[in-house]
DNA sequence: CGATCTTTTGAAAGAGGTCAATTGAAGTGG
DNA sequence: CCACTTCAATTGACCTCTTTCAAAAGATCG
């Protein structure tokens, strides 16, 4: 596993969120990954804890034929990879060249049995997990193709746009296996709403959008 | 909300798992819902953690025009309710007649303050609410109908069963609600297992069911 | 025992999927 | 640096799975 990982300054604790997170210092690497790699799979024991310094990452479940569902895309200050288990749940993946700050699961272990405050953090983020999950469950059984898309651009908004513009590290495949759908009809419900006025995809690449009419996008999202 | 309630043994603690949960003993009562009444609301705020000692619970989210995802159903045995914010993210319902121990909020907050090993406790059943939702996100995303009820069906199958028979509190709008189907999608998939014998319907009621071969049901659910 | 709720089943419609072709962007190696 | 290959996205045509609408039979409840 550690063959696939680039270190970056291996032998240097770094100062991140994840110290803060810890409530104190701990042994904390940068690691960069290219991308497409996977950073842990399915029922891999679970060695570190990760948290996006740049780029993407997607986790995801696979049923046996291949078909995918992405349970979620991490992004710059999220936290991921944190599990109660021995094992992952779940395979993560680098959607581009992305990279991570991690601590070894000792440290967070340790945590879980002295400190009630460390404690609290690991129960945080396992309730964040669950309620993005819940939503998702009434976005994945109940919402229509329109309104998934809504739904997820008004996501993204919140998390990538920058000065006007939302840059999506992932493709339209991601997108599809996060929402449910093929990617030709999450290319469909974009086009729909590009041609409404709703968003417009600025230069030449179809990642970068400009959100025109929020409200109007709220609508299409129940 | 406590007018719904029809209390049963108010004055007597009761033990119970909840207190094994707890870690001690606490102030324990039971209550009984009948079929169908609400046990609390999305966004209102906690004041109990549940058990359910007999009946069947399902917990659910809704569209603002009335679609519904069933999140998960609860059984005998248990635990919900618990959640790390102050106000609940979905609605609870009693399916059928339903007895449930309830404790304080309080109780549960203090310890989350005080012991690490109530704490751990939380932190358990909200993990284990988690790899729920992961699963059922990756169905309700990915599966076709066919696959859904047979998942449904060996979901139900570990916990139902007895003396060969599995008994089902919920109708077939709830089973539908929670795989994200129509009630008649449900109705057809059954009848198609029916006709294959791989299941079949016992008395006159359409909710006992007898697994026939679960292993040719476990193919349809990949 | 009548009224209401539940379930099944059929027929028709529709939303989203599949297949295919085209265009465009982005890596890659000479 | 540019041609070449590969990858990504769009769009059209067609298909199919699931939904919708409807009717009828059956179960349950007061």
């Amino acid at each position: 596993m550690l063959v696939r990982k680039q270190q970056i300054a291996p032998q240097r604790p770094s100062s991140s969120e994840l110290n803060a997170f810890a409530g104190h210092a701990v042994f904390c690497s940068e690691f960069k990954y290219r991308r497409g790699t996977e950073i842990f799979g399915e029922a891999e024991p679970i060695q570190y804890l990760y948290q996006v310094k740049s780029g993407a990452v997607r986790s995801y479940k696979l049923l046996a034929d291949g078909r995918r569902q992405i349970m979620a895309f991490h992004l710059p200050g999220d936290i991921f990879g944190v599990e109660n288990g021995a094992v992952h749940r779940f395979t993560a993946e680098a959607i581009v060249e992305t990279i991570v700050h991690l601590t070894g699961r000792q440290n967070v272990v340790e945590q879980e049995r002295g400190s009630a405050t460390a404690t609290n953090n690991v129960l945080r983020l396992v309730t964040g997990s669950l309620q993005h999950a819940e939503t998702h469950m009434l976005l994945l059984g109940r919402k229509t193709a329109l309104e998934k898309v809504a739904a997820f651009l008004i996501e993204m908004d919140v998390r990538l746009t920058a000065a006007g513009v939302m840059s999506l590290p992932m493709n339209r495949r991601d997108i599809a296996d996060y929402l449910g759908l093929t990617l030709e009809t999450v290319s469909r419900a974009l086009s729909q709403l590009r041609d409404r006025d709703i968003l417009s995809f600025i230069g030449q690449s179809q990642r970068q959008i400009v959100l025109r009419d929020r409200a109007r996008l709220t609508d299409f999202d129940q």
